[in-house]
DNA sequence: AAATGTGAAGAGGTTCACAGCG
DNA sequence: CGCTGTGAACCTCTTCACATTT
């Protein structure tokens, strides 16, 4: 099929992505930085360079990289000498959300609700477990850590008194839209969502999935063929 | 700082970073379109156009993307009519690994751990627990739904016979490094890593690291401003 | 001198729009 | 006709290389 196509007609570019020329950074490598600066503080480094930025955080990030993204949020390095650690992770803190604590409704309280609530818990101090939610009867009215658990079909009884601004999701597939819905209704704006399911919701909610079944299928096609990901 | 460069210098490209005019296949995205297909499959549906499986699959993936990225795999459709579910799902399966059974070995029997076993046994067919590895006294030696629980100081004894060819690695961050080097010494070429390390592992290996509190940091970005992901 | 900050080039991935074919 | 398959345009992200600043 050689397509010739309308050879050169005048064609002014018909739509615009993004009216302002608008910043594009990237937060999943923010917070990689961001994590590289908090061990560099707890090992005592006051000033990094972009190189031995991109070399803590690991291969297949470049100084140049590290120095593009750092760039966008305004001049925060010294010509010269390099980054101040303990400005950049509290700038970088800031962006990211970690300059504050955020409390947490889990709904699904199996293993994976368990899991998640402990490392929550014991290893993430910015966040808390605000509320937990199961419908399971030999759970509900009992505390795990203090917090109480309620039933499912009380969450907007029991949700809003919560204070909580995120939502996890770890219950069955056929449970997580009507879940995530009534979580919204309830002011959450923020889901992580375990479900293998495409969530439908408004557009100010904001959703992360995490999908294990694809996680798991990418790597066994690595296995098959010799590619590296 | 207005650069002005060496104006036109003929410069033939310094690097090649892919030798051959290699293929560019989205796995992710295959494997959501294999997903859309199952479901089709349960439905009755044989026949689908690009337009709905982009429909299926849901927001974001448009229809031109769908052709694009199953075109690569060969001429899979018929014009004028759509794809046909049954076959396409067996090429796609068969390119992720789907078509054929899978052994996995779990290090950490935590919560987590649980969460993943059940997850894998009970709902995803094609993914069979081989082997269970903890160093809890208490855990060590009993069974899990048939699976021996190893002690982790027993892996290179035990795992070779167990016929795992992918692992799961849900230790604390500390004890993943040395974890993921031995299960890769034991011929394990594939790992599924939930503690927030940057594995350094030789090339052969696939690795796929979910980072949870990297996910949990980019939606309390997003709520704080009104941005989309 | 040393390392940032940044236009420009390069590479990769997505969308367009139409040729090609059932 | 209708829908796939696809070259070309387009857009985004990364890398380069150097002007700039401390």
């Amino acid at each position: 099929m050689k397509s010739a196509r309308k050879p050169a007609a005048a064609k002014p570019s018909r739509r615009v992505l993004r009216p302002e020329g608008a910043a594009v950074i990237n937060l999943p490598r923010l917070f990689l930085y961001h994590r590289g600066l908090e061990d560099s503080v707890r090992e005592g480094i006051t000033l990094l360079t972009s190189e031995e930025l991109a070399g803590r955080v690991g291969r297949g990030i470049s100084s140049a990289q590290v120095r593009k993204d750092l760039s966008r949020l305004g001049p925060l390095g010294r010509r010269g000498q390099g980054y101040n650690v303990v400005g950049l992770m509290r700038k970088l803190g800031r962006l990211l959300g970690l300059d504050r604590d955020w409390r947490i409704a889990i709904v699904g309280f199996g293993y994976l609700g368990h899991a998640l609530a402990g490392f929550l818990e014991y290893r993430e101090e910015k966040f808390h477990i605000g509320g937990i939610f199961d419908s399971d009867p030999s759970l509900v009215g009992t505390r795990w850590h203090g917090v109480r658990i309620s039933h499912v079909d009380d969450m907007e009884k029991v949700l809003p008194a919560l204070e909580c601004s995120m939502g996890v999701v770890t219950v069955p597939p056929d449970a997580a839209q009507s879940v995530a819905e009534r979580l919204t209704a309830c002011g959450i704006g923020a889901l992580l969502n375990f479900a293998p399911t495409k969530l439908k919701l408004p557009a100010r909610v904001a959703v992360r999935t995490i999908d294990l079944a694809s996680e798991l299928s990418i790597l066994t096609h690595h296995l098959r063929r010799g590619l590296r990901d």
